[in-house]
DNA sequence: ACACATTCTGACACTTAGTGCAAACTTGCA
DNA sequence: TGCAAGTTTGCACTAAGTGTCAGAATGTGT
């Protein structure tokens, strides 16, 4: 609405900038469960009972944006035409996510360094995608006509976490031969055309 | 080995046994958070220090077992024969846990309502699950010849992942209209003949 | 039956995450 | 200016989980 922020918002998101800074450069340095809530408030200059004023959990620093983009995948499926068949919003959909991935990469390798690490950052990860999956099956499903609980919705969309991932996974760990958004639509290509296929 | 385990191998297996069955209960009548290691270890009668000596967080109470099964699908993988497809091989082995799971209905709702209503055990039993994935990938991609950062047996192995689990979730939130390896062989042939297809 | 190694159990002290509460302080707005 | 709402902090508290060590129970060999 209005372009510039209230004095309030612009020194709380600053706070909250330097508290993720502090955070993930203390663990890139000590470790995630060596450095403590106590030494990021100390060097973030703030008391440690303000940090939980603004994430719920260590593990949230993390994790924090992240969160976003499933209010983006939802906000682009709900934008599909009824036209489209489910997989071909599904995918859709998800190439649009895809592409706001790829242009964050430095950001998001430092971060996955601190999940693949971590195993509860970890944890925490896949409930996240975890909660995903359960509104997109949600969402889906009332797009098909079904109950929530049916068998095809949940497995679509599962489908299509599991191709994103993948492409995570695999776009992380090569130095990049093809774009995250090329992998997505790889994927989502061999579970159109059926798994039977693949070599 | 031996058919009669020695009495400190049957001691330990009771006293596991006992504290299962001691949290088990105290999570149903108190939730999982509310019910402390401490009431759990005097409801076992031992001391709190010896229950992480059974279980190292309390999670894995609920969990414990749970974590066998991995190793009964790495080995239905390994048995395969070389000449199916990564995909029979995948099918073949996955339906085979689904019927093991069918046999244990009422033990595994207990342990199901449990994770559902509670966040840390979820997000616990997700990266039990991301551990299967990791090394189902790994089985596959040995057997296919591949780097282990290969984008498809990831893919393969999240998409087998994914039947599994929208089975279970379907077979556990409905009363069962089919049985589990019904629903695991229907989902994989979704996945096989190709998404596309779906309505 | 005896001694010896191994494994199990318990007690104590300790670190850290996370919550509830209420008082102090800062900013937005009339 | 003054009041309402939002932000920051300190303090006290609960509970999970770890390190250490001493002592009890058990398995094994003689």
């Amino acid at each position: 609405m209005e372009e510039r922020l209230g004095l309030r918002e612009r020194k709380k998101a600053q706070t909250r900038r330097r508290i993720e800074d502090a955070a993930l450069e203390l663990f890139a340095r000590d470790g995630f469960d060596e450095a403590t809530v106590e030494a990021i408030a100390s060097a973030a200059d703030i008391s440690p009972r303000t940090f939980f004023y603004y994430f719920a959990a260590k593990e949230d620093v993390v994790l924090a944006d992240y969160a976003g983009r499933l209010d983006r995948i939802i906000q682009q499926l709900a934008m599909r035409p009824p036209t489209e068949t489910p997989w071909e919003a599904l995918r859709a959909s998800f190439l649009v996510v895809a592409a706001d991935y790829e242009t964050e990469r430095a950001g998001l390798i430092r971060r996955f360094r601190i999940i693949a690490g971590t195993p509860s950052v970890h944890a925490r990860s896949l409930q996240l995608q975890s909660g995903w999956e359960d509104t997109v099956t949600a969402t889906l499903a009332e797009r098909m006509n079904r109950e929530p609980q049916d068998l095809i919705p949940r497995l679509l969309a599962a489908s299509a976490l599991a191709a994103i991932r993948s492409s995570l996974q695999n776009w992380i760990a090569t130095e990049s031969k093809s774009s995250l958004p090329e992998l997505v639509n790889n994927c989502f290509t061999h579970l159109e055309s059926g798994l039977a296929r693949v070599s």
